[in-house]
DNA sequence: ACCTGAACACCGTTCAAGT
DNA sequence: ACCTGAACACCGTTCAAGT
């Protein structure tokens, strides 16, 4: 859009507007070429701070996890946890690019690497062994990131009149017969695919599972 | 492909040719284009038995979910859920396109009913409330979505050298001194973003959560 | 180092037309 | 109903060239 003279960009100005890209038109909507229009230059002038699109979607979802609060102190480490998991969720509502941003490319980066390092030094300091903090991680991260990603799935899914009448009727063409409960229970799935009480509903079977576990 | 004379056509044999082609050419590669290729018609010709491409997505995703074993008989209720995520989980293995399929659209079709019918109607009859049931239900599925669509991701990266070189100087970049646990657990953290004993640990903790609440 | 311009090999989908 | 062919408005990336 506005032409930007020479020597004026900078992979930040990069990240910024392809940040700005993705929440206007969506992840789907992200282009390169759009981000170059935007920044009024040519496409290719994007690689000479990205190696290729993979490379500026990381440095997109640093930025990002930027915006994650540090853990709360003098609280007692289940909260803590649940704190940490409230925040990535909450972050990833704000940004729904984030989700797909976390789920398709390994975890890298400083800031990146600062959130995963608040929630495994809680982890440690509860008393688990190394292998069980690690696996407790991956096991929160995963949960928070599946957890979520529905949830904003279910969300667009919902602001399309279009696409909410066909997902009803795909429903109610269901035999009651064939699948009764599914049937009984489709207002309670409609309800429960996304929310905070949902959310802390799955948090809290893991913490409580956790807790039992853990000798303290 | 090979040439398919008039009238061969079916939604059955586009949705297996589908499937031939994600399974070859990964999800990304795949294109409408792609399929009509490999049918010997030309592109437009799929629109005949589907309205767009996500409609295509979703009859695949129905067409694998086909796939699911019923839910084992005679067994204690969390050995029946714990069966069911295990099976979901190697479903997706085997079709990593899977994981994609279910987590970008929501679930309709007769044969994810089928499946969802089956984890339903075990929680149900274990005694819990329409509504736990239901937030368990979506619980369950969003835990082995996220975790087994990390496990396919990490494996998808380990496999490509580049990449795996890449993210290794990115953990040595990190300075020891500022995130001390990060550097000290990479070795762990690595090895638990996959496989069947890091599924099964937080498959647990979820578990005895829920059997920790259930009256029984 | 920083950026352009043309080109390559693709996309999903619409529209009008044929059988 | 079933399928074609041309067209539209896009993609990411390579390559050679300019400053």
């Amino acid at each position: 859009m506005a032409r930007t003279p020479r020597n004026t960009l900078s992979s930040e100005l990069v990240v910024r507007t392809a940040l700005q890209v993705m929440e206007t038109k969506g992840a789907d909507g992200f282009s390169l070429r759009g981000v170059a229009a935007e920044l009024g230059v040519g496409p290719m002038a994007l690689y000479t701070y990205f190696r290729n699109k993979d490379d500026l979607y990381d440095a997109i979802r640093d930025h990002l996890m930027a915006l994650m609060p540090p853990p709360p102190a003098d609280l007692p480490w289940p909260e803590q946890v649940r704190a940490i998991c409230r925040d990535l969720r909450v972050l990833m509502l704000e940004h729904p690019c984030l989700a797909q941003l976390l789920a398709s490319r390994p975890l890298s980066g400083h800031e990146t690497a600062r959130v995963a390092e608040g929630l495994l030094s809680v982890l440690r300091s509860s008393g688990l062994d190394p292998e069980t903090a690690a696996r407790t991680h991956t096991t929160l991260f995963t949960f928070v990131l599946g957890a979520t990603t529905w949830e904003i799935q279910m969300t667009v899914e919902q602001s399309d009149p279009d696409a909410l009448r066909r997902l009803r009727a795909s429903m109610e063409s269901l035999s009651s017969r064939e699948f009764p409960t599914v049937v009984e229970l489709a207002p309670e799935l409609a309800r429960t695919s996304g929310g905070q009480q949902q959310f802390d509903y799955g948090l809290d079977l893991l913490l409580a599972g956790l807790t039992a576990r853990t000798p303290s």
